[in-house]
Formats: structure tokens, sequence, C-alpha cells
DNA sequence: CTGAAAGCGCTTACAG
DNA sequence: CTGAAAGCGCTTACAG
């Protein structure tokens, strides 16, 4: 066991014959600026590399109050969407050089409020959120405290706060227009029952489309439950197709996949008897039957976007409120 | 701006009439250890409530040495399967008061330097890593320093690490003989060109399945790329199919969802043509024409596992090396 | 039962 | 151009 002691600043100062304080400059990039001789930064920076230096970042975060560290409140990371966000987050931030705590809320406010309580207590520098259903204090009193944060897929309209999101109302609205255009007669839309931003837009958009369209009569909504998703599904889907709707519109990935599998055990000719948008690609859109036409979000754009807005706020003290809205694309495959 | 100031733990005991030294003990837990009467101990309690009091992390990690943070160095967390063992991760974690830093190392050994070492800066308490192809010489010096480490997904054969991982030999070998009982002539097997010891023990499943059957001259191996997987498993497809294989077995999820994409395109049909065995479930698979066979990762086991057994190095100093390999379940569906 | 004091490893005014 | 010293907010022997 040659449990080999972690080298310390004094260490380098030592061993190069200077100050501790010469070399934390040094190492912090504040040669120049201190006016540090060209050889000394040379030859600090090269024993710092020789003894395999690495700062311990507790004492730096203590002394200077940051920790290059960034907290991310996800509804659930495991699913697709977030996960891929997550990915792109990480990426972007680790070119920007902070390192990121991902947290799932489960849509919970009171599990969001333990999360951001340890987040905060670990020191993060900035926190990007996704908000759920009862969410708004919490939010709300970091904002007052100053935390710079900025909320990601779903704003809060009322609340002066930084945002990153999806342009819900213009992908949902050509989504359907599309629907439309391709000759549905009828087009019904699956959504959830939750009481959230992006939900409410993409709804709005829908309704929109079909007012333009001059089918305000024929708007056909159907809500499923979160948290029995398959079954409301199943129910929802039956008493659409009831009303003879030839078209279907589902709000997000996890609807839609629910909704293909009720198609599929129905043996629902698609797109035949229904056309379907979806929401989100995934592999089960590319290999069901007829490849299903979706509404691309925009991953890295939109986790680019979340990173710099957080970054921003906190190494320029900038406190404008930015509310960035980004385009979907529609995917047109053989479901439509 | 009533930018609050936070509260210390001098402020609570000065609120308390106590010493900070009282208190701390008191909020670590240690107030009976240290015989503190129920009164002050409650009086402390209420008041560090009352204050919104939250302990400053990188104070308590500098002095203390421990950061009750954890490093989760995987693949990609934007794959499925990790994006579920991260979540499965960070519940457990989270259970046993850890937060944790998750990165990916696109299976590259340069990155995965790069990530430990910021993962070592943050001090953080253990590592859990899912070795990549050359990353050998990163896991043996972390283990020689006596920083507690577990490996995911993939154990080192030849060297005293603890390590959790599915039984990929078993798995496989009962995923082959399932195929071969179903009345499959020629079992093909479409793997990575990677070497790493999981795909490794799948292959050897395979083949050991092969030879108890009395198939040993029918082994028919395809290898695909990493880098360039939809093309080359094309390719290798092709050319199995051309050897009259009647039946395939996929090494992992995504080389499964390659092939799937293969074989719609080409309208082969599945069970009739193709008996086909998957590995990790997913939508794509429950959504495909036929329902996919697939070897199922328990993935609420395995995390519990690897968090319990990091933990357990972590706050026990148990040296002891532990292997832990966890049967799959083969989960029949109709592609088979 | 409780307090005074040292110290974790840095950074950063301050002084020269 | 460089160094001595204070201090970030805790925890933890030590002493009584």
């Amino acid at each position: 066991m040659t449990q080999k002691r972690k080298t310390l600043i004094k260490d380098i100062a030592l061993e190069a014959g200077v100050s501790p304080a010469l070399v934390s400059f040094v190492l912090s990039g504040k040669g120049r600026e201190h006016r540090v001789s060209e050889k000394t930064v040379a030859q600090v920076v090269a024993i710092a590399d020789k003894m395999n230096y690495l700062p311990n970042a507790s004492a730096q975060s203590l002394r200077s109050g940051k920790t290059k560290t960034l907290g991310v409140v996800l509804s659930d990371i495991s699913n697709p969407f977030f996960a891929n966000i997550a990915r792109g987050i990480e990426d972007v931030a680790a070119h920007r050089g902070y390192t990121v705590f991902f947290c799932s809320s489960d849509e919970s406010s009171d599990k969001m409020g333990a999360l951001v309580s340890s987040l905060i207590a670990r020191n993060v520098d900035g926190l990007v959120i996704v908000p759920c259903d009862g969410s708004e204090n919490i939010i709300r009193r970091l904002s007052e405290n100053n935390v710079p944060i900025v909320l990601f897929d779903r704003p809060y309209r009322d609340m002066e706060i930084s945002s990153v999101s999806l342009n819900n109302f213009s992908a949902s609205y050509h989504a359907v227009e599309h629907l439309i255009k391709s000759g549905a007669q009828k087009v019904g839309m699956v959504a959830y029952d939750q009481n959230l931003v992006h939900m409410h837009d993409r709804i709005r958009g829908y309704r929109s489309a079909m007012e333009d369209a001059g089918m305000k009569s024929l708007i056909t909504l159907g809500y499923t439950k979160m948290d029995d998703l398959q079954r409301s599904a199943d129910k929802v889907l039956a008493k659409m197709l009831d009303k003879e709707v030839d078209a279907l519109f589902f709000a997000t990935n996890s609807i839609s996949l629910a909704c293909l599998h009720y198609i599929k055990d129905k043996g629902i000719e698609v797109p035949g008897q229904l056309k379907l948008v979806g929401f989100d690609g995934s592999d089960a859109f590319d290999l069901f039957s007829s490849s299903i036409t979706y509404v691309r979000q925009p991953i890295s754009s939109l986790s680019q976007k979340v990173v710099e807005v957080v970054v921003e706020m906190i190494e320029n003290k900038n406190s404008l409120v930015n509310n960035i809205q980004i385009d979907g694309e529609l995917i047109i495959r053989e479901s439509s």
C-alpha cells in the first residue's frame, strides 16, 4: 500500500522555491496579471505537472464561493428525451468547465424541494430545472435569493425567470396542419391531464390549427393520466375511435408509445384507417409497421442554450430575463 | 433584493446560547454520544430548522475529507440501458445519503482519464466505472491509491477489483439454447468487434450452447463496428442470411435495433423466416411487427448492488474484492 | 455536559 | 515581481 499522499500547493511551492500564493496565481492563470516572470510560470507549471497536482475542489470552493458545478433537476433521467438532454448538457457544461449533478423529480414538488435543498447545500453555482405541477414556490424562492436558475422545457409565464423550451404552440400547430393537409377529416389529440405550460401550449396549437381549418366543431381531445398511462390511453382511444376520428396527434413521446401499443393490439391500419403524428423520435417510431411522423425537438440546440444561459447568469451576473423558444421540426414518415 | 444571508453554525450557536461545537455535535446526530441534554438538543434542532440552516458542504468536506458524493462514469448516459441504470443508481444513492455525478466516456479511455481526474479533484468518496477498451491502467492506478471503486457491466478478470455485472455467459447460453429448442436449425450471433469482457462472455455463451447442441460446425459469428453500426450490421446480416442462418442472437440492444432496421427494410418475416432474440427490452421490441424475445437485465438489482458495494467500501473500509454476477431473465415473446 | 482552539487546503486583499 | 497572513465554514481532538 504505497498510499501516495496528495500533492498540495505548498509542496509545489517548496519544490519551486516560491510562495504558495505565487503557485496559486500561476495555476489559476493569473501569472501575467501578477507579472510573474515567464520562467517562474513555466517552472511552476512543470513542477505541478510532474507532481500530478490536482487542486482540492472543496478548499477552492470554500474559499472562493464557486464550485464550477451545476445542478440539473429533470423529471426522470431514464426518460429518453431527458436522457438525451442530459447528455447534451453534460457535454456543453464540461466544455465550459462545469461538472453536473443530475437528479429526477418524478414530477413531484416535494421531491423537487428536497433535491434543490441538497444541491444548494452542495453550493452548485447554478440550477437548470424542469418545473413540475406545484413547484412555483420553490422556483420563486430560489429566484428571489438570486440563485442563477433557468427553467427547461416548461417556462413559467407569470414569473420573471429565464427559460429555454420548445416553441410548443407552433410545433403542435404545424403537426396538426400537416395531418389536415394529408387529408384527415377529423383530427383528435391525446394529451396529459396535467396543469403544465408546455401541455397547454401544445393543446392550444392543436385547437388553433383546427379552428383555422374551419374544424372547430370537430375538436376531439382525450386526456390520459401520468400514473396510469396505458390503461387510460386504452380507454381514451377506444372512445375517440368511436367518434370516427381518422387522425391522431400525440402530445408527448410516452403518450405516443402507449397509443401505439393499443393500435398494434387492435390491428388498426396506419395510415389507412388512422393517420398519426407523435412527439420526439425513437427507434420504436422507426420500427413500427408504418414508421411514425413526429415532432423532433432539437436536442443539441436546447441543451446548448440552457447551459449558455445559466453560465451567463453565473459568470457575468447577468440578470436579464431570457425566454428562449426553439422551433421543432416535423419529420414526415409513413404514418401520415 | 432581500438577499438573505445564509445561516451559519455560529448564528445558531448565538441564538441558542451555546457554542458552535455543540451545535455541530447536535446537528450531526452526535448529541447523545456527547451527552448533550435532551432539551438542548431539541432546542438547537428547532432553531436550526427555524433559521433554515443548510450546512455548507464545501466546508464540511474540506474538514472531514468526505463529500457524500459518488462519481459514476458510464459509456453514454443517453443509451437507454445506462439511462435506466443511472436512474437506479440515483435513487439508491440518494437513499444512502449520496449525490452523484454522472459522466459519459464514449468508450474512450482518454476521455475517461479526464473525467476521473475531475471527479477525484472534486473529492468524490467513491467511483462506479464502466471500463472501456484501454482503461486498464486508469483503473489500476485508482485501485492502487485505495480509491473505493467498483466496476460495472464489465469486470476485469485479471485485476483484484470489485465488480457488478450480468452473468453474461449464462444469459447468452440460455438465449441460444432457447432458439435451438424452438426449432432453429442454424443460429447465428451478431456481436461487436470490441475487446471487452462482457462481449467475450456473451460470445462464449453462444459457442457453448451451440457445442452442447452438437452444432459446433454451424457456429456463425458476425461482427459489427461501434462507430459505423448500421452499415456494418447491414453487411453482416446479408452475409449471414446467405449462409442460411434461420435464427439470430444479438449481443446488445444497439445491435438488435440496427439489425431490426435491416430486417424490416428487407421485409424478412419474423419468426417465420428468421427467429430472433435480442438484448435488453425496449418499446421498439414491443412494437415491432412480431414482438421481440430478449434477455432482460435486472436494472434495479444491478443498480442496487453496485451502490451497495461502493458504499460498503467507503463506509466500512471494506477492501474485500467482491465480484457479483446477477442472472438475466429470458423474456419470451413472438419472435422466437 | 460544554467551550476554546486548531486546522482542512485553498485564494486574495495587503504590503512591500 | 513576490511573500506573510487572514479567512472561507465547518469538525474534532483536547481540556475541563
